[in-house]
RNA sequence: UGGGCUAUCGCCAAGCGGUAAGGCACAGGACUUUGACUCCUGCAUUCGCUGGUUCGAAUCCAGUUAGCCCAG
């Protein structure tokens, strides 16, 4: 018989592991892979840094494909993640925006980039262990859909996902919750079902990401400005754009007497706009680079329910295209912290329609 | 140089003789496959300084220093 090839991306992590197993199971013909992005092999796998990208990625990996007897391979993406992530990650920021790179991660490296060296060596998907489902809606169109988990959905994250690729995608472990994920795993016998889950920025292990920018950028880092209050007055210095986002409160080092938020960055001025905590919210953004998944296009107004972040709840509201590649999203209440650079991402029904990079509140 | 006022944690600020509130900031932690937000915990043996009164003072008194405001 023709078993179906997938090349399982694999973390290291449990989630990828059980991705993995869970093919393996339903008699797919699997083969685990390991995208070597950042790490540097050479250094040993030092201190445990979550499940996503982290160190030990490609050890951690490596076992559990013994572990489930599958074929078990290391794909270098450094390049792509060097230019489409790291170097994404740090121009935005000295623009004045607020990257997310795991959305880019996801688009250019995992898929753009693994899915189609994946097809190459023969493999008919590739499966990744996100906590979304695929689906095939009424009209035709391939969508992501939440996973059963409300809690660990990462559906957002994968907004920018062709059509072509979702037909070359599965998601097992977007059917089960953490626990019960977590539960498969140990009865596997995976050598990782208690690794912590991934957190942070994989590529900035101490967090630090100003100090990143810094090294990356050098020169080019815009340096100490000012804060101001949106009519201008001036408040204080501050260390400059590159460490700040819109909504932030802490690390300001502003003693107002109550908290204050960054509501604005101006890259033109190196000013930072200070205000309330009313002030941080807002009603209307705009959106471009669209990617289109559920929906074909956007032909009129459209009521939807819109993420505008990660873990963010979502909140109603109505888009429309006001421009090529461009979509006014209007909330029908008004929304925290809408950000620059972030993405924001479309749903019905649980069904991602599609979404695009936050421009701002005004064009 | 006279007269008045004020000096309490990095900032603001309670306290008014009974043994240092609170907010902001800051630090640490939780949360989190982005940045944030949020939550939890911590944060003046000491009240400008020196004496005095009192069982007991940041609180009363005297002196001293500094800053501010009027007069000049």
């Amino acid at each position: 018989m023709n078993k179906k090839k997938i090349v399982v991306g694999m973390s290291g992590g449990v989630d990828s592991s059980v991705a993995a197993y869970l093919l393996k199971e339903q008699g797919y013909d699997v083969i685990g892979v390991t995208m070597q992005i950042w790490q540097d092999e050479e250094r040993d796998a030092q201190e445990e840094n979550g499940g996503c990208c982290g160190l030990s990625a490609v050890d951690d990996a490596r076992r559990v494909a013994q572990a489930l007897d599958i074929p078990y391979y290391v794909m270098n993406f450094k390049e792509e993640f060097k230019c489409k992530v790291m170097d994404y990650f740090v121009e935005e920021y000295l623009a004045g925006r607020t990257p997310n790179p795991c959305i880019a991660c996801n688009r250019y490296v995992k898929w753009e980039s693994m899915l189609r060296r994946s097809l190459e060596i023969g493999a008919d998907y590739i499966a990744t262990g996100h906590y979304a489902r695929i689906a095939k809606m009424q009209n035709g169109r391939y969508a992501v859909r939440n996973s059963v988990t409300a809690k660990k959905d990462q559906t957002y994250a994968l907004y920018s996902l062709t059509q072509e690729q979702l037909a070359h995608t599965l998601m097992p472990v977007g059917e089960y919750t953490k626990e019960e994920i977590r539960e498969l795993a140990l009865r596997a016998g995976l050598p990782v079902a208690h690794k912590p889950d991934s957190q942070e920025i994989c590529f900035i292990p101490d967090h630090d990401y100003a100090s990143y920018i810094d090294k990356a950028a050098g020169e080019r880092v815009p340096g100490a400005g000012n804060f101001v209050t949106k009519d201008g007055e001036i408040l204080g210095r501050h260390l400059g754009i590159t460490h700040y986002t819109v909504g932030q409160r802490k690390g300001l080092n502003l003693a107002m007497g109550h908290p204050v938020f960054v509501t604005q960055i101006r890259p033109e001025t190196d000013e930072v706009v200070i205000g309330e905590a009313e002030d941080v919210f807002g009603e209307t953004l705009y959106c471009n680079h669209i990617n289109y998944m559920g929906m074909e296009s956007l032909p009129k107004p459209k009521e939807v329910l819109a993420k505008i972040r990660y873990a963010h709840a979502g909140e109603r509201c109505t888009i429309e295209c006001v421009e090529e590649d461009i979509i006014k999203c209007t909330f029908h209440a008004p929304v925290r912290a809408i950000t620059p650079g972030q993405a924001v991402v479309f749903y019905e029904d649980g069904y991602v329609l599609g979404g695009g990079s936050i421009i701002g509140t005004k064009l």
